[in-house]
DNA sequence: TATTGTTATACTCTATAACTATA
DNA sequence: TATAGTTATAGAGTATAACAATA
């Protein structure tokens, strides 16, 4: 009962190491995310916005894999708490240009620094170069393909 | 609307970063492991009793951060399919030890040689010594604290 | 005919409360 | 009283099908 239990051959997983380190970090940015009432998808969402005013729905859910009849219910949350303007297109009239309030502006500059702060502290074992090397390698596999 | 979005920002997160690789090497994983009807989760908890035969319950939900409720359903669909046996525990008669079947030796033998495969598949931009690289990296992330 | 945005809905994953039997 | 295992259920997260408006 108190033996130790062998987790070497799932250890020798890239996939279960990563997914493994995601829940770590990311559980860490959900705690401290909290107070902002922002989820994972909800932040990336309104970052993308704050980064590329006019970004369109169609735009947003090929940046984050973010199915589209999904993304309807989170920006309508989004636009509950005056969070984000939606304006027609220049050109598409089909599409809607996406882009922060005030409020949300706000909320995001204090947001975009808490998560940077909240990745820092969820991966403080790390040195700064090795935290550089780990970005790297992880966008060579989700990039590429 | 054909410009370029600027996701600058978001990689700058290791969250973001991490979490992105984890579901492009996890999608692979879940493809190529379809014909075992095996998902991630039903992957480990198999891959741990394999290589620890005798493991009870409690153990496996502390190794995998897996919820009590939420194995009893797994391991319920193991018994149906025949790929585990339940031994009452030599010392405590509340445990229960765990083992795989013959039939579920021979699915798993299988499956670890597909999940490795998967693995350097869905990663092969990278070099060797990265692989070992990043391993260490996020190794160092979720074994701490 | 193809695309943007939307609705409704289903399925999976994860989480909580409460129970039983053994320690 | 504490722990191992279980039941039932609720909540997120993710997925598919079908539609209206515009290109």
């Amino acid at each position: 009962m108190a033996e130790q239990i062998h987790t070497a051959h799932l250890e020798a997983l890239l996939g279960y190491n990563t997914r493994r380190a995601a829940l770590h970090i990311i559980g860490a940015f959900m705690h401290n995310m909290a107070p902002f009432n922002l989820r994972p998808a909800e932040f990336s969402v309104l970052s993308l916005i704050r980064h590329n005013p006019g970004i369109t729905s169609r735009q947003l859910c090929a940046a984050l894999s973010i199915l589209p009849p999904n993304l309807v219910v989170i920006l309508k949350q989004f636009e509950k708490r005056k969070l984000i303007a939606r304006k027609p297109h220049p050109t598409d009239g089909r599409a809607i240009g996406l882009s922060l309030t005030a409020q949300g502006e706000a909320l995001m500059a204090e947001a975009e620094a808490v998560s940077a702060a909240s990745d820092l502290s969820a991966t403080q074992s790390l040195t700064a170069t090795e935290r550089k090397t780990l970005t790297r390698l992880l966008q060579k596999i989700y990039l590429q393909a």
